[in-house]
DNA sequence: TACTACAAATATCAAAGAAAGTCAAAATGG
DNA sequence: CCATTTTGACTTTCTTTGATATTTGTAGTA
């Protein structure tokens, strides 16, 4: 049976589907909905639309309180130079990797069979290290990759 | 008496019968039907499955997890089973890697810009390691990729 | 006007639950 | 005796729930 999670996440990507660059929820409602306590909604939104994920939420509570979640669409050469630069430290995690990826993916920047290649370049069978210096190889094998990326745009 | 790791090797062919290039089942329940331990389920795919049997596993935990098994099909003109069973070792050159990634370039397998993308993922930038390590780590990063491409028949 | 009380939201956090993964020991069969 | 199979205890990952805290708006009152 498909988790809560996936059909919660694919309930809001719908609302944002028709070009909306962001949409305002009430979490209350949301979890009446879909029959779940409140934090589950809290689960979702912080699991996978984050940053990473191309994705920044604002809230307010109290009366006529609301979440709205905003869909980043960034251009993809200054997308590209902040990963590079600043996203992508030292180390990054898998999951952190595989929401930069999916974003890419999702904002047009790469195809779906680049994404996949991507995914598995990152992997950890593909990254099969101590556990300590995995996120340091993720780290170069991914900007590296996006280095690559970044050639393809340098007419921009 | 036949042991039941055929029968449940036999079990999980029989599920990808009708031309399905992939099914999920679930090891809990699998385990159940079969009266064994869960990891007896484990120990079937990780025994029979693999890619020299021409079959990658995908899985996700928790609730609503599953295994996937995806059977790997060659298309026309590729080694690709070849490639990941046989001429990538448990290490591989630089030089290797290039030959290889280029020459499924050439045969129409991949893009030209997942060529560049897989380049990138196994250069010496990307795979800072000491020389030793080094081509031990391009050996897997190389089959992690080529497994997701001989996976991609899949949406059917 | 200022203050208070209350209601209406969301945030946070930890515990419980639901899967799959790992690993080594024991059992089995040739 | 050796390789393969089977089992079980323990771990890791992800989801779901619930209790408690915090913030915000509103109505009432001196």
């Amino acid at each position: 049976m498909r988790p809560l999670t996936d059909s919660i996440e694919a309930f809001i990507k719908s609302l944002l589907e028709d070009g909306q660059a962001q949409v305002d929820v009430q979490r209350n409602e949301l979890a009446q909905y879909f029959r779940c306590a409140p934090s589950q909604i809290t689960y979702v939104l912080s699991t996978r639309f984050t940053p990473d994920h191309g994705y920044v939420i604002e809230s307010r509570r109290g009366g006529g309180g609301y979440i709205r979640i905003v869909r980043l669409r960034e251009s993809p050469g200054s997308n590209l130079l902040y990963l590079i630069n600043e996203r992508i430290g030292k180390t990054i995690s898998l999951q952190d990797c595989d929401a930069i990826i999916s974003q890419l993916n999702d904002n047009g920047v790469i195809a779906e069979n680049e994404a996949a290649l991507m995914h598995a370049a990152v992997s950890s069978d593909a990254i099969n290290l101590p556990v300590a210096r995995k996120d340091e190889l993720r780290a170069s094998v991914l900007r590296s990759m996006l280095l690559t990326i970044a050639g393809r745009h340098r007419d921009m």
